[in-house]
Parts: structure tokens; sequence; C-alpha cells
DNA sequence: GAAGAACTTCTACACACCGTAGAAAATCAC
DNA sequence: GTGATTTTCTACGGTGTGTAGAAGTTCTTC
């Protein structure tokens, strides 16, 4: 997956934030985000970077109003969840990259991640669980 | 944390897999890089790249020795697992991050999930656990 | 339907990062 | 000290990103 500039994550962070479509001219005065001089970005800067942000795959623009209006394709959870399927896709010891993940998460974080895993259910079960569940209600 | 270009995603690679030290020369002769033109990178560019790398903080040297000798400061496993932190931390809603997450890692990787979680132990239990383990060997 | 306004696309530039490596400097062996 | 080995300095081309003006397109209104 492409990387994201500041200035694109800037946009993306905002569209993320709602899901109705935004202007450019929209998306302009609600950024902080000012020129190194302290102005406003110039209307075209929008366009330019909604334009990349869209060959990349990260937005796209109903055409067929006039001010066109850009959304984000994605939800900003997926987006995260693909970059972390991502960055363990290339690690060869997965396990130990995630014992170390799980080793230094905070206890909330670590309680979230076991109700989820039990949701999820489907467990395999085989692979050397140190014992069988005592009854794992799958429902 | 800084990024990683293609060849020095190679080097950190080949630095990764042995704990052992290596001098710019080998790290040439092992890497496949070839340069555009087939042949085989100069040593200046190992040793530019080597560089960069040090000051990233990506890898460490023995300067007392000759040839220096480059070694990675992290394992691979904890860079992975800095990088899913990373990522993790700049979500806002990191359960539902982590929900997806969790919804589309293969079923061995859930149930290495799983286990991992329990032999942490420590839950916190308070934040509505459908019920609270009926006896966990804590040990 | 022509003229002007609103909007979008095209083109461009500066800056940073990365692959790449030669030139110059430092260090070591003898 | 001189030559060989090794490292650092300097540099260049390509690419990605922030930035925006110029040029083109489309809409509105008379």
């Amino acid at each position: 997956m492409a990387t994201l500039g500041d200035l694109e994550r800037s946009i993306m962070e905002r569209l993320w934030q709602s899901d109705a479509p935004v202007s450019a001219a929209e998306l302009r005065d609600d950024l902080e985000h000012k020129t190194s001089a302290g102005k406003d970005l110039a209307l075209t800067t929008m366009l330019t970077v909604l334009s990349r942000l869209e060959r990349k795959g990260f937005v796209a623009r109903d055409r067929k109003v006039r001010p066109h209006l850009y959304f984000a394709v994605t939800t900003r959870a997926d987006h995260t969840a693909e970059l972390l399927a991502q960055v363990l896709g290339a690690e060869p010891d997965r396990e130990a990259a995630l014992a170390r993940f799980v080793g230094q998460v905070s206890p909330q974080e670590a309680d979230t991640l076991r109700q989820l895993l039990e949701k999820r259910a489907g467990s395999v079960g085989a692979s050397a669980a140190p014992r069988p569940l005592p009854a794992a209600q799958a429902d």
C-alpha cells in the first residue's frame, strides 16, 4: 500500500472523520494546514493532492455534482487493519513478532483482543493448544 | 520511525538473519542486489547506505576492528512489533481497528494470539468479559 | 448561444529521500 | 614513510510530496 505524506494524511484524517463527502474548498477550510508562510493553502493544492489520493486509491469523488465531492474509499479502521496485516505479512517469524507485540500492548488492549478473539471463535485447536478449552460456547 | 528503502531493507534483512556482525564487503557479496546494469554494487554504496541506516538508528558498527563490522540494533521481531504499535498508536479507534484485524488474520494466527494472550495473563477483567475465566492457570 | 464565472486539469518547481558511486581523506601494515 | 586498505565526503539522477499558477472545461445567465 502506498504511503501518505503529511498533507495527504491530514486530508485522509478529515475524510475519515465524517462519511459525508466534502468539497475541496470545505476541506481546505476545515484543515489547520497552513503554508510555511502561514497562509491558507490554495484550492488547486487541495485538488492536486486529492487527485493523487484518488490515484492511490484512498479517495473517490462524485463527479456528477459541480464542486466535486470527495470521500474516503475505506474506513480508517480498515485502513489501519490493512497496515497491520501488511506489517505482519512482511515478517517471517510472525509468532515472535506477535509475542513482542502482545507483550507491549496495554492491559486494556489485551483484554480487547481476548474478547475479539473469543467472538471470532473458529479456533483451529490442533496447533498445540495447552488444553482443549473446557466448553467453548461457540455461539 | 523512519522508513526503509529497498536496498536499506535488503541490508536489514541480511543483518537480522544472523546476529554475527558483518563487514560491508561480506554484505555486498551476500546480497543479490545488483545495479540496474546487472553489476554488483560498489563497496562505497554499501558504506553509504550503512551509514544512513546507522544515522536512522537501525544498525550500529564495531569501529575498533578494521573493516568495520555492522549489526542490527534491534531484532526483526522487535522491529515489527514496534511498527505494529506505531500503526495502532496512530489510530483513534483502536478497538475497531483491532476488530477488523482480528477478523482478517488466519485461524492459525488467531490461535497464536490466543495463546500469547493467555500466557501474558494479567487480565483486567472488569471490562465486560463474558465470564471470568474458569481457572486461569497463571503459571 | 455567447460571455463570464466557477471549477478542474495540466504543468511546474523546490525540497527531501534513496540508490548509486567516484574523489578525497584517514588509517593500517610493513 | 609509502603503499594498500578502508572510510568519509560530495554528488547526481530519479521519485514522491507540498505547493500553486496557467490553461482548459463546464455551468449559468442573459
